[in-house]
DNA sequence: CTGCGACTTTGATCGAAATCAAAACAGGTG
DNA sequence: CACCTGTTTTGATTTCGATCAAAGTCGCAG
């Protein structure tokens, strides 16, 4: 929250109904309008390739609605997710054009765009955005250890209650919680995404899922609408510290 | 190399025998000598605890000399390491006071530390160091997600041979690799270090490097000093694409 | 409403890594 | 040199999650 003063104050941008988080009204000046005429939106389906690894990327753009995924792929089809991008999510990597690894629309997408060249120009000439870029930067890289926690040492079971944690309270914080504590919200992911996201089989995802019901911590309509009636006991099947992280 | 144009150019800092990645040549200003003069040493022990999560850190620092690691720990005592410091690395967040996981000496270690104030002056009146620090960023941004897919979906010989061809690689790029083609260096990290790497226990770490030792992957003398006699016959088993990682 | 395809749940079995336990091996010290 | 402590190796057993297989849902298109 405003590391530099500055966190407070985006512009929401043109049509969008979201803020860019990379680009904000402190940063507004001639240049920031000439690249407000390179923006452009795109549409993806569910399950589209944005980019594969290897590609060229002429683009950065941020998530207007939607969600995409960032993940490695291994020759015989193993895959890891490494990265979860929601709505006002930056996507690009400022000074490198090759995409590492594999972006993915997980449901119906809209991106808005910003050609290569004339945001790198605006980089260079607007030290704002680049101290922002670091902040956005060095949250992505907190989240990324996190998930190597998660990934390396928590159980089948920890890990279905991190991530339902994660996704409850980022979306808590965007539509409020309801009044009664409860915590309700939809899965973004099919369960297996969660699988790819977790290091874990979808049958193992599944399982746990259904063990969480049966106890009562959770409860699941339809498949994606979840309710977590008691947000504390969820987090107490994390195995994360009480406090829930105040890292971020 | 040069995202920026600036890569080639670092500054040997003071008596620093190496080269501060975050602090250049093209970065020289009245701003970046009086920085200089806030700068000193600092010597930890094998073990020793640098900073705890949670702690205040009021500098940031590059490593001189030596291996820390940065680490979450769970209360029961799981422990997952989330990121390498070797020499020339950097250690600290601009614009982050609280450290987010402990960092711990695994070696005899020297840090060149610079306070956090007039760092941070630097940063806001400097633009190319911002765009050298968010370089950096990115750069462990990458490793991060590549360690998650090391965490999520290796098995733990291709975990192990993974390690092995990190450090080894990054050992082969300062020291030279042999005219025969071996690759001979130290490990930095213990067995349990390893293990906490890799998600795995020391038990199991220590039966990996065993069966890799006795198929002639990798030989090992005297617990630490590693030579790989064909690295591409290593590469085979960290179950990478052949290519060996263009990323970085 | 009906039927289809994709997604999800549940069950039975297997296997890789964890755990528990002990022996072997450094490598430094008196 | 012999001892001592911490690290590493090896062995026996258990366990959690993967794998293989089948049945059950959901949601949509006709």
């Amino acid at each position: 929250m405003g590391k530099f003063g500055l966190a407070e104050t985006h512009l929401t941008c043109g049509d969008c109904p979201i803020r860019h988080r990379a680009v904000c009204a402190r940063c507004e000046t001639e240049e920031l309008a000439a690249l407000e005429e390179t923006k452009y939106y795109r549409d993806y389906e569910p399950g589209q390739t944005i980019v594969w690894g290897g590609d060229e990327m002429d683009f950065v753009a941020s998530v207007v609605s939607g969600v995409a995924t960032l993940s490695h792929t291994m020759e015989d089809g193993r895959r890891q997710m490494v990265g979860l991008l929601l709505p006002s999510d930056f996507l690009g990597r400022p000074g490198r054009r090759l995409a590492p690894y594999d972006v993915t629309a997980v449901s119906k997408l809209t991106l808005c765009c910003f050609r290569r060249a004339p945001f790198e120009d605006l980089l260079l000439s607007t030290p704002a955005i680049n101290r922002r870029l670091l902040e956005m930067t060095l949250d992505e890289l907190d989240a990324a250890r996190e998930w190597m926690l998660i990934l390396g040492r928590k159980t089948a079971r920890e890990k279905i209650a991190s991530l339902i944690a994660i996704v409850g309270r980022r979306d808590a914080a965007l539509h409020m919680m309801r009044a009664d504590g409860q915590v309700v919200f939809d899965l973004p992911l099919t369960r297996e995404a969660m699988a790819d996201y977790l290091g874990l089989t979808l049958e193992t995802v599944s399982r746990q899922i259904s063990a969480l019901k049966r106890e009562g911590v959770i409860r699941i309509e339809g498949n994606r609408h979840v309710t977590v009636p008691d947000f504390p006991r969820l987090m107490e099947e994390t195995g994360d510290d009480t406090d829930g992280g105040l890292l971020s």
